[in-house]
DNA sequence: TTCTCTGCAAATGCTTTGCAGAGGC
DNA sequence: GCCTCTGCAAAGCATTTGCAGAGAA
């Protein structure tokens, strides 16, 4: 299956470098995003090895991947749950640390048990805006 | 660029397929079950004119993409604001119709004009609860 | 040795695109 | 004729997988 199978965690520098950058980082970068800054410090790693950090990582918890964008992946080292604004135009992604009341009443879960929510909000960020208007 | 560029709609035979399939569905299918499911009453549809189509609709507003699966993009036809509710295990997608309080206050907004929003639940379904319950 | 991890390259799977032909007005 | 739409096949991308070799314990 996957790369380790139930044994233990080998940090390599290929993947401290990869922790590094996701560390603290709130740009919700893509995998190639996450390669392409990684191999500027360090020319020796190869895209695959991204996504099997990645999907390490995610099995760890240590990364969300988002699926707000229909074109590629995002990952997010933001373990504490929020939430999302997206703008449509430039596909910027911020968070939104807010405590929304996320419930769906027992008459419309259909039986579902929820165990995760998230919003996402789509709009126009303010440079997009500033730009339109630039052009106007 | 697009299919018909600003000009008419033409309702073709395979249109009409694909719009009736849609009409009311609230199965938030893929491309694919879209062309699985419109092939078997009109064998002479491809896979790119589903695509096509879905593309035009969207553009018309009368359907919508939801990217909630990082593995494919749904379809939804359902155009008045709505929420859903995802099954981890089987990948099922359900509405959930209730107006959440979804407002971003203007200190988080960072600038942004929100134009739209959207909550996903994610969760495990009846189905596959009772599934888990007898396998153990 | 044993086991994981890596890079490369090939493969996969969804989606898009190019294009010649069909059909409507 | 003029234009859009269609099917097919090829192309495009993001992501995954196979595999032989490297490296740590």
């Amino acid at each position: 299956m996957g790369p380790q199978r139930e044994r233990g965690f080998k940090l390599t520098p290929q993947r401290a470098a990869i922790m590094a950058y996701l560390e603290g980082n709130h740009s919700h970068p893509s995998a190639e995003d996450i390669y392409a800054a990684v191999l500027e410090k360090y020319p020796m790693v190869s895209l695959a090895t991204v996504y099997n950090t990645l999907e390490v990582l995610k099995q760890m918890g240590k990364v969300t991947e988002l699926n707000i964008d229909g074109e590629r992946k995002h990952f997010d080292p933001e373990t504490e749950p929020h939430h999302h604004m997206i703008c449509t135009r430039c596909k910027k992604i911020v968070n939104v640390r807010k405590d929304f009341d996320l419930e769906v009443p027992r008459d419309m879960a259909e039986g579902f048990t929820i165990e995760g929510r998230h919003a996402d909000f789509y709009g126009v960020c303010a440079d997009c805006a500033d730009e339109a208007k630039a052009a106007a």
